[in-house]
DNA sequence: TTGAAAGCGCTAACAG
DNA sequence: CTGTTAGCGCTTTCAA
């Protein structure tokens, strides 16, 4: 049998003060005789008091909590194996944490799902919304904002919209890897591209493409991969044997780049010395390779971090006007390439 | 400008009934006249009204949320990255889904952090916590039974307290691996274990070493790894630079295993001819290694889920003595053992 | 079966 | 600087 737990009345009456003033002191109001203050403390030591957040919540409207919604992706093994999302989610949590503010996962999968949590948003459960959307077709970022829940996404949506989200210039990042291998004398340069309902694929892409051209390599044989280390693995072997003569590879993330290693070494074409690769986002899997991987970083905790800044500022000011934040990428020249 | 959300009393209003009738048909309690009933579930719709969670929560003293607790590991980025740690979500985001709970994510690494949760769940902001905790050595599961917060384990306590948990056993798995390696002909067998402050590990180590003892090998060469890539690497070099003659290996999870595969390589050792090698978890870098890698599964997302369950139940029925559910392990022969 | 009324624990005017 | 007074939106006895 628990006894209830004191409240700010208890304090009070012990104190022998008011529950405003209880109050006052709990939230650090100015305002407050010193010496009450210490009666008060002494108070809430002794009845051992801890303010009940939900009470307050419905005072003050708001959680302290934000939803960390996956959107777009498949069920919740495969989405959080990846190593993107654990990025992603220490990025929020790093940043969040320093707010005193609490993220709530919450997968967007299904249509169910969807509904779901913007009736979670809606019953003012959380704060707000930290959106990870892959796929370009999302309904979710249009969902909550017609609900008009405060929102942030992790990349830009697929519609223009009036919505905060950070993002990286993916072009850029596929322009990179096409320049360094050129540079490094490659003749014979094929693509394994993401999934391209996916933006950040379809940018990554047509930023390669569109730099071997001006270099004068109006063609690229490309596969077209699902960001798994089997597909990487998949589509190198098809490109291969379209295109023997290949000297070098742009692989749209990380794991699909280490498969693609591991199909390259099973065909004895040795890395970079046969076929140089270039992976995307400098996650884990990149220093997994032997060699190590040159790939194209991007910084995705910063970028987390950012976007969850985006919406505790929305959430302080609310009627601003919608941010965008873009990060650059940046070249990181390793053993493959 | 948005006006505010039309609450219980505005729906009463516009159904011509009182707060408590609409209550009853929102939480489809039985005894309300049906005709009454479409009549409130119009005015529901007309209205676009939503139950607001936290007024609820505040009655009913539920929030319909748990903590998911991650303790003891190192920063956010690691911690985030090991696909242990994205299966465990995995499992307990399904879990909960199905119930209509949600979990709020929570990093305690730090003391700080630690007390930070424990005033979270104090404030009732979560309805109690799963704690994945890693060292044995860990104080948070104490101080949440202390604060007679309701909560699950991952993995049992370091010391016997009473608080449900999930395991597996893991002295189980450590033996299958000897036998394995024993019976298909192995004399030169060496392990890397994992951090030995990790009871996981200590189990599997000692049901390795006792399971060769008992097969007439009193002496396995040994390193303790971190459980990392590059831990798995570098311990697997040490071993060759001392064992040459080895014949075998059981590291005590895929990722080190991976690195290890990678080490034998570069050593010139083929995988499984010169080499065999077994790992533990059959996570997905068991299927990134070439040969496939022979491993002892965990079944980390039923477990998660068990843990889940275990925690629903304990707040269904408060004052339960604590459960325990211990998962069997077993051996996925592939091809690099 | 329905309604009236009493809070849940807290914050925030508004007086004093 | 402090206390009084209203609620926040909901559930839940208790009567009717």
């Amino acid at each position: 049998m628990t006894k209830a737990a004191p409240t700010l009345e208890d304090v009070a009456r012990v104190a022998g003060v008011s529950r405003a003033t209880v109050s006052r002191v709990v939230n650090g109001t100015r305002n407050v005789d010193p010496e009450l203050q210490a009666t008060v403390r002494n108070a809430i030591e002794e009845t051992g008091y801890t303010p009940n957040r939900v009470a307050r919540s419905l005072v003050t409207r708001r959680t302290g909590t934000v939803a960390l919604v996956i959107s777009g992706a498949g069920s919740g093994s495969d989405v959080f194996t990846d190593p993107f999302f654990g990025r992603v989610t220490a990025g929020v949590v790093d940043f969040l944490r320093l707010h005193a503010v609490h993220p709530v996962l919450m997968l967007a999968d299904t249509d169910a799902a969807r509904t779901e949590v913007v009736e979670f948003l809606r019953q003012g459960s959380a704060d707000g919304a930290l959106l990870v959307t892959t796929h370009s077709a999302d309904p979710l970022p249009a969902l909550l904002l017609d609900a008009s829940v405060p929102v942030a996404l992790y990349a830009r949506p697929g519609r223009p919209m009036p919505v905060s989200y950070v993002d990286m210039d993916h072009h850029a990042g596929g322009r990179m890897a096409a320049d360094h291998l050129v540079a490094t004398g490659r003749t014979n340069v094929g693509t394994v591209s993401g999934p391209l309902d996916v933006l950040a694929s379809q940018d990554r892409y047509s930023g390669f493409v569109d730099a071997m051209a001006r270099h004068g390599f109006p063609y690229v044989p490309a596969i077209e991969g699902g960001f798994t280390w089997e597909s990487g693995a998949r589509a190198m072997q098809l490109l291969l044997d379209e295109h023997p003569e290949l000297d070098a590879v742009f692989v749209a993330n990380d794991l699909m780049a280490q498969g693609a290693m591991h199909t390259l070494n099973s065909y004895g074409r040795s890395v970079p010395v046969d076929v140089a690769v270039v992976g995307f986002d400098d996650s884990s899997p990149a220093l997994a390779c032997r060699p190590l991987l040159t790939t194209v970083r991007q910084p995705v905790e910063r970028m987390a971090a950012a976007m969850a800044g985006l919406l505790l500022e929305s959430l302080e000011k609310p009627g601003q006007r919608p941010k965008s934040v873009i990060f650059e990428p940046e070249l990181v020249v390793r053993g493959s390439a």
